[in-house]
DNA sequence: TTTT
DNA sequence: TTTT
């Protein structure tokens, strides 16, 4: 029964996340996260393969997500694997793998080019680590 | 165009490792793991959630694999996320997910509840790390 | 100051864990864990490198600890890195490091070689991930 | 025997790092990274908590920390947990633990602010993924 | 399809 | 101090 099914990746959203408030005060976010590694194959050309992934986060993430990422910026998404089934119009049974996040750090520079010391505010957490995970005697909200 | 793409899963075979060894004299295996959490729901009832993850190991993870894994182990598996595509035979694209395993270790008690000691040898190290990674100085294949 | 301090590890107790109950209700426990790694040297000698770690777990793990983890069992502990100052005999400034676990999961067999079902009932879920990280709807409590 | 040792830091570096280049052709470099976490304390206030960790890389990684990497870059670093002892002046036993990384991923924007495109070269790869483990088929090293 |  |  024991498990450990964990996914740490650090990639660029292909695109804006896509964000859906449910009717439960939930939310979730949906976005595809690209992974490259590039490397030289036999004749010494510079290759880069990239992997692209789908990412799901649920509240408190989902939000920070909405506020905070936006296409191409680059994150660290830990997380763990799910694949869910579903019938296509064929009556196929068909399958979708995704990374259901449950720690989030945006990384690198100012999240959209927007200087440091602005009166948004927002701003100031947006490098902090994020996650839904609490430490002892903290409030893991990031504001 | 940086990226990180890491799994780590610990889990139990469901069925013996398929192993196919290609005529460029390298070795594939696949199986299927579960990683399964056990938690209490708002009832207070004991469930169990059950993920399975499609594992790909390359020679000479393959090799090992076939060797020493059989339904039940549990393994520790590190590897990298990957999606390929393929057309059903209604002409969709469907597409599968898989983890690619790059270090893999056996966990718990002997391989098949043999003793240690027996006159087989390879038996020594199915327990330890095995991996395509080399160390310094050192020869990575666990025999 | 976004940052992701993440430790994984996969090993063997070198002692029983020494559990301390705090007044505040708390539990700390600590014991010293092996990572062993295998490989053989450039005289194909095999040669296994051993590295020992500081755990410290704190409540709820602690008790769970206490409870289950016996010299010798294998466990994967996630946690973190820290390192604390103290000041020793001779007035010099001294570190150690500690991997504080946050997940914990005891591997392989029976916790000390029991059958299943015994009266006991704690060893239904020994094997059993336990954290201090709450899922949605659960109770990560393992009893 | 079985054994995994696995660090996964996201931090800064908080000097530039120190390389020296050993009579065998080998280098080494030092550094000091910081990951940082920030939460709310319960009086509400935003606490930062930074955890500094000793990096230790080897060639090929030292040749890349040195070209790329100075102090306040991010980095994502994976490596192993080592504690080595030493004798200190007043003849005891004294321990530093250190990460020695294995993978390297320079994180964010242009390492030092210059802008793309310039006839440098190097700054191509130095937000590519670098190791010391082969792929399939590839060359590792950047460049 | 596994495991407890 | 563990484990195989």
């Amino acid at each position: 029964m024991a498990g450990v099914n964990k996914v740490i990746l650090v990639g660029n959203l292909g695109k804006d996340p896509e964000v859906r408030h449910l009717d439960n005060g939930r939310a979730v976010a949906n976005f595809s996260l690209a992974t490259s590694e590039t490397y030289k194959n036999k004749q010494g050309e510079r290759v880069t393969n990239t992997e692209w992934h789908n990412i799901v986060l649920w509240t408190p993430l989902a939000e920070i997500a909405e506020k905070f990422l936006k296409k191409g910026n680059q994150v660290y998404i830990e997380g763990k694997l799910t694949t869910r089934s579903w019938d296509d119009q064929d009556g196929n049974k068909r399958y979708t793998t995704e990374v259901v996040g449950r720690e989030m750090t945006l990384l690198g520079g100012r999240p959209d080019g927007s200087s440091s010391g602005t009166g948004n505010g927002g701003d100031n957490m947006a490098e902090s680590p994020v996650s839904n995970i609490p430490e002892d005697d903290t409030d893991d909200l990031p504001f």
